[in-house]
DNA sequence: AAGATCAGCAACCGCATGTCA
DNA sequence: CTGACATGCGGTTGCTGATCT
């Protein structure tokens, strides 16, 4: 049994809409509504498909449209949904006002998958080095590259790593220090093999792909970053020290890239190992403002205190900052429910 | 200056799903 | 329940302007 068209093809037209076209349409939407798009062609007087009538509406001429280019946080949202929900466009399109699912599908294929597959491009070819230089820039990202390097990044949840961070970053002098979670309270050695016991299993292709872009999103050409001398040399050598020593620890024990290791029985992390992170607040770990940041073109707003941005051209601050906002964290109460 | 190539985007096409008689 | 129809969705195409050679 064959398919019946939509509509009758013969003598319709197609291609690009007339201005005269999209008068009709909207005189005869705002008036009658659009009903049944398959007779609103022959009732607004148009030699068009229906579909084609419904697809000009509600990606042009309706007039909560939003023109124009895609703010940073739109790209962000884009990104984050992206991962979640793969090319459910009108399900991301929902999340947008004004946008539609055929914009947000061309932005992707046009920006935002490209330079993803640039940058997985370079990760693989020439991305190297153990700790990305764009990192020092960014305690965030280096606090994941500490992971990495310890080995913990396939069990990784950012957002769950920032807690730790902020915790041990508030009250460094203490080594054996607890950590708040919700209603209850463990030591560091206990909240990070809760951590890796609750990652197991969740969403772990998401997860492994933030890892791979928080690495190799952190990097940017060598070029494009230049760190202050003197003192400021210091004190990142000091945290590259401190990270080595902190591999060390972990790779002592035997467990450094283990994806069997037993949860409860890592070795201490201790406060030395986040040593660097000192002078850092809370907020200066926090994923959005990280990302807000990195949208200003003034490098002092880098939540390094002491480091600096070059920007060889003008590329934008969109290409500069894409290594915090393609960074995705997926709260461990994510309910994919809610995007559906 | 002209042709080739690329990038961006509007529009189309076919399929999936929902609705209703 | 079934089939026809309407609508929505995602992949793809093709046009146009910009850039490159």
């Amino acid at each position: 049994m064959g398919r019946t068209p939509c509509c009758d093809k013969s003598g319709l037209k197609k291609g690009p809409w007339t201005a005269e076209e999209d008068q009709k349409l909207i005189d005869y939407i705002q008036k009658h509504g659009h009903g049944s798009w398959r007779s609103l062609p022959k009732n607004a007087g148009l030699a068009r498909c229906g579909k084609s009538c419904r697809l000009r509406w509600i990606n042009y001429l309706r007039p909560d449209i939003k023109r124009g280019r895609f703010s940073f946080e739109e790209e962000e949202t884009i990104i984050q949904l992206h991962r979640i929900l793969g090319n459910k466009w009108s399900t991301i399109a929902s999340h947008l006002p004004g946008r539609t699912d055929n914009e947000i599908k061309n932005y992707w294929n046009t920006h935002i998958r490209k330079r993803l597959a640039r940058m997985r491009v370079d990760h693989l070819g020439t991305h190297n080095c153990q700790l990305d230089q764009l990192s020092l820039c960014n305690p965030s990202a280096l606090i994941m590259n500490l992971y990495r390097l310890l080995g913990l990044q396939p069990l990784l949840n950012r957002e769950l790593v920032n807690i730790i961070a902020a915790n041990l970053i508030s009250s460094p002098q203490n080594s054996n220090q607890s950590i708040n979670v919700g209603s209850r309270v463990l030591n560091n050695q206990q909240f990070i093999g809760q951590t890796l016991v609750s990652q197991q299993g969740l969403l772990q292709n998401q997860i492994q792909d933030q890892v791979l872009l928080t690495t190799q999103n952190a990097r940017l050409g060598d070029d494009e970053v230049q760190f202050q001398q003197g003192e400021d040399t210091n004190f990142w050598n000091g945290v590259l020290s401190q990270i080595g020593d902190a591999n060390e620890l972990v790779n002592g024990q035997g467990i450094a890239s283990s994806s069997n290791v037993d949860p409860y029985s890592l070795p201490q992390l201790t406060t030395e190992s986040f040593s660097c992170f000192d002078g850092f607040t809370d907020d200066q770990i926090n994923c959005s403002n990280l990302a807000s940041a990195a949208t200003a073109s003034d490098s002092n707003n880098m939540n390094s205190p002491t480091s600096t941005f070059v920007n060889n051209n003008n590329s934008s601050a969109e290409d500069e900052s894409c290594s915090d906002f393609l960074e995705f964290q997926i709260p461990d109460l994510f309910d994919l429910a809610d995007y559906m």
